[in-house]
RNA sequence: GCAAGUAUUCUAGAUGAUUGCUUGAAGUUCUUUUGAAUUUUAAGAGGAAAGUCUGGACUUCGUGUCCGUCUCGAACAUAUCGAGAUAGGUGCCAACGAAAGUUGGGGGGGAGUGAUCUUCCGGAGAAAAGGGCAACAGAAAGUUAUACCGCCGAGAAAUCGGUAAGGGUGAAAUGGUAGUGUAAGAGACUACCGGUUUACUAGGCAACUAGUAAAUGCGAGGCAACCCCCACCUGAAGCAAAGUUUUGAACUGCGUAGAUAAAUGAUCAUCUAAACAAAAUCCGGCUUAUUGAAUGCUUGCUACA
RNA sequence: UGCCGGAUCGUCUAAUGGUAGGACGACGGUCUCUGGAACCGUUAAUCCUGGUUCGAGUCCAGGUCCGGCAA
């Protein structure tokens, strides 16, 4: 789980980035990312609707993607940036591996936008 | 030994490595304070947390009292009764309980060789009233009704009369067997079996059970998970209830788990195979999903002593 | 999280407890040089599992799915 400096919490700041942020999109799910000068590092928040699953599929998907956030947060990966960035999923990955990989190019691709 | 029934309990992986979260307590650093960072330590999902099917606690609101609702009449403030209309629920007996459509126990009905299981189980008018439904088929479907075939009698015949034993129809057709009786038949009558009602005796707190006696030829069945009748019960909404500070979102509500885009984890290796599935105000019960065990008791069959 | 509502052919809808009907569509045929229109025919449904009943789309119970509302 992040800390709560690097979560973020309220609904007006999730339709914001819907409208104005920048989008990649990907297999199992879609990030999008605005950027804020008002904040002192990235802020990141995942979106898992009742299509991927029942609640503890839901639980587990959330925190295998927080779980790459935060090893990505140890790597210095987002030094520097000021982003708010939402995950907004589609669907359930069968293994680890590939939400891994997929993840860590699409954050790359945010980026470089 | 095999097969089966039942009750209770446990289990949600273990070990190691890397990397993380929430809350409480204590310490350190920064900060005017609120607070932030960090270290140590303690605690951190379920039997169903689920479905939201129910009963409460709690909160607010309505109402002067009485409280399902409405109307009328009268009474009272140390404070409620009657009449009429009308909505919803419950329904064998007793017990536990804050309450419940729950639980465990008992009784009646049903299933099973049995242990045991199952059951929304008051009332169809005699005791306490009535209405309604039963397609198609059938002569006839609810009234002390009815004659299609058949049977019997009369008649030359057409037909008329008697008859509910037999056939046929249907989910359902007025108790069964044997005899008497008769033109043929029929509880019309008799015996036995079955039923109903009443009384008594015995057992039981009771529902009820068993027995005995008397009455009754049997007084007509099904559906109240159709209306209804009888008895009993019920103010409304829900923590997004609501409260506080203050005009803007916080805090309280909040718990020796206690979050708020929502903690209790993620990945890898080995062993095991292990499913269903994640608290959100809190408890009681129900229902549904589902893995692997442990323990106790019981029954049937077979074999041996 | 709490509170409500709904489910009938592919779609839109009917059906006092008694043979699930209609419209549009699809398919086939007639007519036509061809197509359309018209006419005739065919196809296809009660969300699932139990219970009450002689008999459930309908009544009762449980489940599944979909939708709505709530400082």
């Amino acid at each position: 789980m992040l800390k709560k400096k690097y979560r973020i919490s309220e609904k007006k700041d999730f339709e914001r980035i819907y409208s104005l942020g920048k989008k990649v999109k990907g297999e199992f799910g879609m990030l999008i990312g605005l950027e804020d000068e008002k904040i002192a590092n990235c802020e990141f928040g995942v979106v898992v609707s009742k299509k991927i699953g029942k609640a503890h599929q839901r639980n587990k998907f959330k925190r295998r993607v927080r779980n790459i956030i935060q090893n990505l947060l140890n790597q210095d990966f987002f030094k520097n940036k000021r982003l708010k960035i939402t995950y907004i999923a589609f669907k359930n990955p069968e293994t680890f591996e590939v939400l891994d990989k997929e993840l860590r190019e699409q954050f790359r691709e945010l980026l470089e936008k």
